[in-house]
DNA sequence: TGTACATCAGTGAACGCGCGTTCACTGATGTAC
DNA sequence: TGTACATCAGTGAACGCGCGTTCACTGATGTAC
């Protein structure tokens, strides 16, 4: 290994911990993030943190997009794990692959989906890492129609049709309309069953909380038609 | 009009005019709301604030209720203005009265149902204000039943049956708890949709966002076995 | 109706902190010949 | 293999801000007799 490559990886390192410190400051300042306080917890001087990062943004960037693909990973992960044939088990491995890994991770969860940080503007190197659910979500879906009968439903609005179109030829390419955003409405009611449980909507409320969470995804799975 | 109460009357208008500059600064500030930059708008010393908030804490706990009771309250006004015995409608006034009011007030909307403020607990006044959009459709979902014929649909795991029954005794009493069940299923599926829809998930997706959230809304009545 | 006293809103200074970012620098490590 | 030079990580001081909260105070307004 050459002496470059030493420095690269050691640079690499650094610049690992420095994200693991931010993380672990997620859950004291949430998206408000002290970089000097990050810088302390390395036993660095503020400055030596530009090294490595331009800005604050830069870093909060870096820890979105990291979080957008450690709960991608988990999500295919869990299911990959579940039967290939049966598509009802791959959804339910699936949202119980992004709670788990919200559950592990809340202020990461929250990072991504909560409340946007106010004067943060999200570049797009973020938009790949963020597409990894929605399209795993859509190949069970092509999968599901691929191979049982899934009933069409009433046809969708006109405008709406063609709205949805596009979405649907990137992420679940053959699917019909309707069952598409069927299979939308799914996946934005799984999220907002995570957002609830993580963001404290459901205490005083629901003890049972995986029983719940999993009833509410195989209500939704009938709902998509899926067998 | 006594003295005293013309002092308690100033004073409510001032409290007012803080809370209502506080307001106006959860768009730059998100939660982490400065007392000295409001008290800077209103023309007076950081400290003048103390004699109306005791503390940025409870400005904040006052936001956070004044927020539940405004959404609270232009969802029951959407709702009552729909035929009474068209629970359908009324499902679909309370979603789009939801909406409306978030589009309208996104930054308030985020301090209720975003990611929680880092060390900020909120106290138990909180709670009944928070209550009124549950026992809104709790309310939608009685009328339901008594007047329509809900399918049952599958019973519950046993263990959930048991936890949601004290809920549905306080929300929708007498309602059976399967229907009960994908009324809540549905209750977080729209807050899951109007999160999505102002926090960014739907950008780059879709266009259509008004036909787009009354279609799953539409979708989510038929989930419930609205007619 | 007039006066002494109490209440209370708002002031201004201070305490003791925090922050992101820039810049000239040191000294170790790596590269080219 | 040895040496001159370039690269680069990290330092420490500084700039120019910000913050929540406390406290003794002034002066206007309200209350009781």
């Amino acid at each position: 290994m050459t002496a470059a490559s030493v420095r690269a990886r050691v640079r690499a390192e650094m610049t690992e911990e420095i994200k693991a410190a931010a993380r672990r400051h997620l859950a004291a300042d949430g998206a408000n993030l002290s970089l000097r306080a990050v810088a302390r917890d390395l036993g660095m001087v503020s400055s030596a943190v530009y090294r490595y990062f331009a800005s604050r943004d830069d870093l909060l960037t870096a820890l979105i997009i990291d979080s957008y693909n450690a709960l991608g990973e988990a999500a295919e992960a869990a299911e990959a794990s579940a039967d290939r044939a049966d598509v009802t088990a791959r959804w339910l491995a699936t949202c119980h692959g992004v709670r788990g890994w919200a559950l592990r991770h809340p202020h990461e969860y929250a990072l991504i989906y909560g409340s946007p940080v106010p004067g943060y503007q999200a570049p797009q190197d973020t938009v790949p890492p963020a597409t990894r659910i929605p399209l795993l979500i859509g190949g069970i879906l092509r999968d599901a129609v691929a191979t049982t009968a899934v009933p069409a439903g009433d046809p969708l609005p006109e405008r709406l049709r063609a709205d949805l179109t596009g979405v649907r030829d990137l992420a679940a390419p053959g699917v019909p309309e309707e069952i598409f955003a069927r299979g939308m409405t799914a996946w934005i009611q799984l999220f907002g069953a995570v957002s609830f449980e993580l963001f404290g909507q459901l205490n005083n409320t629901v003890v049972e909380r995986e029983a719940f969470f999993d009833h509410q995804m195989r209500t939704m799975a009938r709902l998509i038609g899926l067998p």
